[in-house]
RNA sequence: GCGCCUCUAGCUCAACGGCAGAGCAACGGACUCUUAAUCCGCAGGUUCUGGGUUCGAAUCCCAGGGGGCGCACCA
């Protein structure tokens, strides 16, 4: 069935008519012109499904509480026999049967009864039972449609699997797909144990620009945007790391940002341009406070998310119990490679490496840097349970304290788990002149084209010469965590709404 | 950016050169204990879009669009 456009011509979601919906609308206007409103400004719950299932679970079969509840939400499943009809009711909490018989109901509960369809919000009140086969359920006396559902739900046992309209119509998939709704579940209770955890160790949560003049605190391409009362451009943060800093030289001892992030890189099942990371910084520590935390918040995550320390994720599975082996860098490439390689390492000697094992460098990359690399080609992919690994060249690591018995070797670590980074850490490089110094080395390479070389953040610099105290800095990928916790293998599945193109018009 | 795969009814999927179909949802009907309710009936289509080949195209070819996966960049 065809319904023209309306008169103004203007398409709107609104106007979308077919058959289904149509049909649906129908049913709205019945009961407006019974006197009922299809929009009800408020309904007054006493019990949700999970209260009920609480105050009322252990009953047997074919009881009666005397209890009058009243209760609402989503109606998934309807079950007619005749004068009798049953009805699945989820709410927040999880689910209800509704039993509605044709002699209990008022007559103004026969006519919104009527008016059902599956995907409407409903209210009911009436006597909490159980069925002759044993389910907790209202025998309903009274009905009301809350809010119509004028567009068919997914296919209710098959749910909605076409991913680009479960990322471009979330909520779509989170009321059709559980599976949708536990992964982010996990997600929220991870943060909030992560926030609690935090809060407990005395840091304070804090907010920093997410528009700013430089794009700093890691090596990304950011986005750009511009500032018309200001007639200046901006990029959208890669990092809160430098402003994060700067409040700890304005005493904040203890700070974090649950900080989403922005880089304008590519997509895939592993990367989003839009990622969330906890970053924390903590006074008077070095990598040892920084690998105890980092190895708490997600212990934290775990147990209140899932309850458990192991996860599954296609054939691997991966032990979360603390505490996590900690190794030098330079140690597991030796054992490797079978030569201990190092940053003042002439360059030609560590390319040798590289060809030796087939592996492509740019030509660009000093020792230091080939030698990152190689941690990444080589040992990354080898590790399941989670490991620290420390000890990173200075080369690429602009912001952090060099070791205090190698100028070329940072106090740095990353946490890698299934074969992926996911934390990243280190003693904090406090002293403004040799900060100034790794800028201006990055320059040179921006010079050179690198589109995510560090820019040089004066103000930055002018801030550690206030003094910024001996400081251990952390940053958490956020969303990699949830996926390992909720066992799914793209990023996108634990994103809300992630980025897509926009839908086409045509 | 490159390669491979994919797009059919509201949803989940068939048909793979020869009349576009099923299940669920919807609609009409039967049914007072179901819970993927069951049974009878009925309806539902720009086969992503535009070209082409062919007597005939959802199917083959070309171009475009959306999405997925892999590679590259990155966390």
């Amino acid at each position: 069935m065809t319904i023209e456009a309306d008169p103004s011509g203007e398409e709107s979601t609104t106007q979308y008519l077919d058959a289904l919906s149509a049909e649906r609308r129908k049913k709205r206007e019945d009961l407006s012109a019974q006197g009922i409103d299809p929009y009800p400004s408020r309904f007054d719950r006493t019990a949700t499904a999970a209260e009920l299932h609480t105050r009322h679970g252990g009953l047997e079969a074919d009881q009666r509480t005397g209890e009058t509840v009243r209760m609402a939400g989503r109606l998934t499943s309807i079950r007619g026999h005749g004068k009798l009809s049953f009805a699945t009711l989820h709410d927040v909490t999880g689910s209800v049967q509704l039993l509605m018989q044709q002699a209990n109901l008022s007559d103004q509960a026969k006519a919104v009864l009527a008016a059902f369809d599956l995907g409407d919000w409903v209210g009911a009140e009436g006597e909490a039972v159980t069925s002759r086969r044993g389910e907790l359920s209202v025998d309903v006396k009274e009905l009301y449609l809350l809010s119509k559902a004028l567009r068919p739900l997914p296919d209710k046992w098959h749910g909605l699997t076409e991913t680009d309209t479960r990322y471009r119509q979330r909520e779509v998939d989170l009321l059709a797909n559980p599976e949708s709704r536990r992964v982010f579940d996990i997600r929220f209770r991870a943060i909030a144990a992560m926030r609690r955890h935090m809060v407990s160790e005395d840091f304070i949560e804090v907010e920093t620009p997410i528009l700013q003049p430089q794009a700093g605190g890691a090596l990304a391409r950011p986005f750009f945007t511009h500032a018309h009362a200001l007639d200046i451009d901006l990029s959208l943060r890669i990092a809160p790391e430098l402003y994060l800093k700067r409040l700890v030289v304005g005493g904040y001892e203890r700070v974090f940002e649950i900080a989403r992030n922005f880089r304008n890189e590519g997509v895939d099942t592993r990367h989003s341009p839009e990622f969330t990371a906890l970053e924390a910084y903590r006074a008077f520590g070095d990598t040892t406070e920084g690998m105890e935390l980092t190895e708490q918040l997600v212990v934290r995550a775990a147990e209140s998310a899932i309850g458990r320390m192991t996860v599954t994720l296609g054939e691997r599975t991966v032990d979360l119990t603390a505490p996590w082996p900690r190794r030098q860098l330079l140690d597991m490439l030796e054992e490797v490679v079978g030569r201990r390689l190092h940053p003042t390492d002439p360059v030609e000697e560590v390319r040798s490496v590289y060809r030796e094992r087939g592996v492509e460098f740019q030509p660009e990359w000093g020792s230091g840097k080939l030698i990152f690399e190689l941690y990444d080609a080589l040992l990354l992919p080898t590790i399941v349970n989670p490991m620290f690994i420390c000890g990173f060249p200075v080369e690429v690591s602009p912001l952090a304290r060099h070791t205090t018995d190698d100028p070329t070797m940072a106090d740095r670590f990353e946490l890698c788990i299934d074969a992926k980074e996911f934390a990243n850490g280190y003693s904090e490089l406090n002293i403004p002149e040799e900060q100034e110094e790794r800028f201006q080395a990055m320059a040179v390479a921006a010079a050179r084209g690198d589109l995510e070389a560090h820019p040089s953040d004066l103000a930055f610099v002018r801030a550690l010469e206030y003094g910024l105290p001996p400081t251990s800095g952390i940053g958490l990928g956020v969303d990699r965590l949830i996926m390992l916790l909720a066992e799914v293998e793209a990023i996108r599945d634990v994103i809300l709404f992630p980025m897509m193109r926009p839908e086409s018009s045509s």
